[in-house]
DNA sequence: GAGCAAAAGTTTTTT
DNA sequence: ACTTTTGCTC
């Protein structure tokens, strides 16, 4: 155990004691701010099973009825409360989601709730999706709800998004309801934009939005190792005053802006607020509740303390203990676990603290918890390798074998060996359209076209490398600040429109394509239903037919102009611009165009991922690769309170994604910087009976060292071979000598690696 | 200012 | 393991 920072950090005096534990201390330590327990007493249980009120569903609404005769007494307890304010604590696995469409369609179909008195609130699209599909899916031809009767079934940003749209004090903030949505990219953008222009100077330049978070929650000005000032106080005022000059607001501006306005002026009173992870809101979130209810509102909400994962981005279990506190609130709970099977949810439930009385397994028996050590994660993988194939052998589907990890740093080299070893995998974690051009550039002329004012999706468009004829930078801001300096104009759209012809009229492609982006709402507004928006901007000039990538281009232009086609169908409101600028919103709010059926696994291969990602997914197979002490809990510098609370949190999702099989590794000789060479102290929690171990013998650690990394050392890179990085990802071999190798990464450039622990894999 | 060593930072990710 | 800043020297 690799305990001295453990003694350190609990202050323990005699630390040499042989008895010391640190989970102990751990749990002492934690004991005072429990704040993760619902307390038994405050627990309604249902009294009787339900099959009256079944019966007297099934005499009007028969499919109903069938449906929820599938469901157990704790789950009908909460569908047929009739208390004002529930708050269902859900165990993992206990069918939450089920349970809160039930809710929904059995208020609007037995208790004549209209869909648009209803606010359901989701965090992620996917939920959101999952939702309104379950309840579309009720509907039997007579009367199909359509977009604008669930307008306010959403994730929190898209109904924020709504709501300020349509309130009327909105143009008091400076912004028009034709504002447009900063993704995470583009925010960074425009605030490299910012700096630019304006010639401020900013330390930590491409941490700015660590910056700007941990002023956020901290409000200080100095970051990391900074002693001195720099102009960061002047970027956050600029920023204020730009992001109302071009009508653009980011994800927490969408937030705190409907909180802004409804405090001022509640333009919209749902009879009921539904929230689904309630677990995961966060302090500006609840603010959005409040502010959506009043004293006779109806309040349902589910969520499972022990999977908060998030307090890192804003979330606090105190949310959950002030709705307990409340008298007025109904506690229900959901305890039966449907995935895991029974040892391995006991094995996880010791990671709880009281928590695990009230977890319940369904499952038989099944698996131990498996832990193995491995000498370092290359050793590993190739063990995956052999472990794998013999499982798909037997017949476990590649998409049910997943490999989870603490850090996404960790997966790179996974990845490598695999595709080296022809194993199918897939790193599951979100793209973004910046890595692809023709897609990037396709949102940012859609959304200049849309909104007029969005600086920074103009000068994307004409300064695209591929696709655009100017170069970014400084002189191109200043150049135009200049044009525009002494000059009023409609828009920045036109001012742009004419900046270009004044200074670039060879450029004349791109001049009509501004022109034609400034008529582009015109376009929309007179034309018949069926757009044809490539041809409008003439497309085909700017992929240029001749390219090798024409076709694909095309292909994936067309693609996303049919997703926001099928999207504008679905029978919005409004008018066509604001069906467009809903659809381009939902694109910013999801990263994707895919906004119709959101981005599948696609079962292609074994799905890799951080622990993070996989919430809410479940595997047969589980492998949690290199769970040392300082991966899980993770050794940060800065240690908040609720840290290793959560860490444990994050080791119980883990396991907990896994319906048959888990297997967490080690590893004797960590590559990571932050690692210790030992098995996270958080599994000495768990009763040796619960688990089965393949550990290397502990005394001659060094002798057991693999051939692999040491035998070969200088022999093993040749000048010339190409190589992976899991940070610069593909290079090749420069030179070669006993103390350095040196490899050239393309943009990255040349870096020189130590032979013996260069974290290089040959490709 | 350029050049260098020491010190301190580094994660997770949805919208 | 690698990056970015500070703080010192010249």
């Amino acid at each position: 155990m690799g305990s001295r920072r453990l003694y350190n950090k609990f202050g323990h005096q005699d630390f040499s004691h042989p008895d010391f534990d640190p989970i102990e201390a751990f749990e002492s330590r934690n004991k005072p701010v429990d704040d993760s327990l619902v307390p038994e007493e405050r627990v309604t249980k249902p009294t009787h099973d339900f099959k009256q009120n079944i019966e007297q569903v099934s005499l009007e609404y028969p499919r109903l009825a069938k449906e929820l005769s599938k469901l157990n007494p704790y789950q009908l307890q909460a569908v047929f409360s009739d208390d004002r304010k529930v708050l269902l604590s859900a165990m993992v696995g206990s069918g939450k989601t089920t349970v809160l469409t039930h809710k929904i369609l059995y208020l609007h179909f037995v208790k004549k709730v209209p869909l648009t008195e209803m606010a359901v609130l989701t965090f992620t699209n996917k939920a959101a999706r999952e939702i309104k599909e379950r309840i579309l899916s009720f509907y039997d031809g007579t009367h199909i709800p359509n977009n604008n009767e669930m307008r306010y079934f959403g994730t929190f940003h898209a109904i924020a998004r709504q709501l300020n749209k349509e309130h009327p004090l909105l143009d008091k903030l400076g912004f028009t309801e034709a504002f447009s949505i900063l993704d995470e990219e583009a925010k960074d953008e425009f605030f490299q934009r910012l700096i630019i222009s304006h010639n401020l100077d900013i330390k930590y330049k491409n941490k700015l939005d660590q910056r700007l978070k941990s002023y956020k929650s901290t409000k200080q000005v100095l970051y990391g190792n900074m002693k001195h000032d720099d102009d960061f106080p002047q970027l956050i005022k600029l920023a204020q005053k730009e992001k109302q000059s071009n009508n653009v607001m980011d994800f927490d501006d969408l937030i705190n802006v409907v909180n802004w306005l409804l405090k001022r002026e509640r333009s919209f009173l749902p009879k009921w607020v539904i929230i689904d992870e309630f677990q995961d809101c966060n302090e500006e979130q609840l603010q959005m509740v409040s502010h959506l209810s009043n004293s006779s509102t109806n309040f349902f909400a589910v969520g499972d303390p022990n999977q908060s994962i998030y307090t890192w981005r804003g979330s606090t279990n105190k949310i959950f203990q002030t709705i307990i506190a409340d008298p007025e609130s109904v506690v229900m709970q959901l305890p039966l676990n449907y995935r895991t099977s029974s040892q391995l949810l006991d094995a996880a439930a010791y990671l709880l603290q009281d928590q695990h009385r009230n977890l319940k397994a369904t499952r038989p028996e099944g698996n131990k918890l498996n832990i193995r050590n491995h000498y370092d994660d290359s050793q590993e993988a190739y063990y995956y390798v052999q472990r794998f194939k013999e499982l798909h052998e037997k017949g476990a589907p590649w998409e049910e074998i997943a490999v989870l990890f603490r850090t996404r740093q960790q997966i790179a080299i996974f990845e490598a060996i695999f595709q080296l070893e022809n194993i199918p995998c897939q790193v599951v974690t979100k793209t973004t359209l910046r890595e692809q051009p023709v897609l990037y550039w396709l949102q940012k002329l859609l959304l200049a076209a849309l909104h007029p004012n969005d600086m920074d999706s103009i000068l994307n468009v004409f300064t695209s490398t591929h696709f655009g004829c100017l170069k970014a930078g400084k002189r191109l801001i200043n150049a135009f600040n200049k044009f525009t300096d002494d000059k009023a104009f409609e828009s920045k759209l036109v001012a742009f429109g004419a900046f270009l012809e004044a200074k670039y009229p060879k450029h004349h492609l791109h001049c009509s394509l501004a022109q034609k982006m400034d008529q582009f709402q015109s376009y929309l507004n007179d034309s018949g239903r069926d757009k044809d928006i490539y041809h409008y901007f003439d497309l085909d000039m700017f992929l240029k037919p001749t390219s090798v990538h024409y076709q694909l281009y095309k292909e994936d232009i067309n693609q996303a102009l049919e997703d926001i086609q099928q999207f504008t169908c679905k029978n919005y409101y409004g008018n066509w611009t604001e069906i467009y600028q809903a659809a381009m919103s939902q694109v910013n709010l999801e990263g994707h165009f895919h906004i119709n059926n959101g981005i599948e696994i696609n079962n292609q291969g074994i799905p890799l991922l951080t622990i993070h990602a996989a919430k809410g997914l479940e595997f047969d197979y589980v492998f949690l690769s290199g769970a040392n002490t300082g991966i899980i809990p993770l050794k940060r510098a800065k240690e908040g309170p609720g840290h290793l609370k959560e860490e444990k949190r994050l080791l119980f999702v883990a396991l907990t994604r896994a319906r048959n099989y888990m297997e967490i590794s080690w590893h004797t000789k960590s590559s990571a910087w932050n690692a210790d060479d030992d098995p996270s102290y958080f599994l000495n929690a768990i009763p040796d009976v619960l688990i089965e171990s393949h550990s290397q013998a502990k005394n001659d650690k060094e002798d057991n060292k693999p051939q692999e990394p040491q035998s070969q050392t200088t022999g093993k890179w040749q000048p010339g071979m190409k190589v992976k990085h899991p940070k610069y990802g593909e290079g090749q071999v420069v030179s070669c000598s006993n103390d350095e190798v040196l490899c050239s990464f393309g943009k990255f450039g040349e870096k020189g690696f130590a032979p013996q622990w260069a974290p290089l894999v040959a490709i």
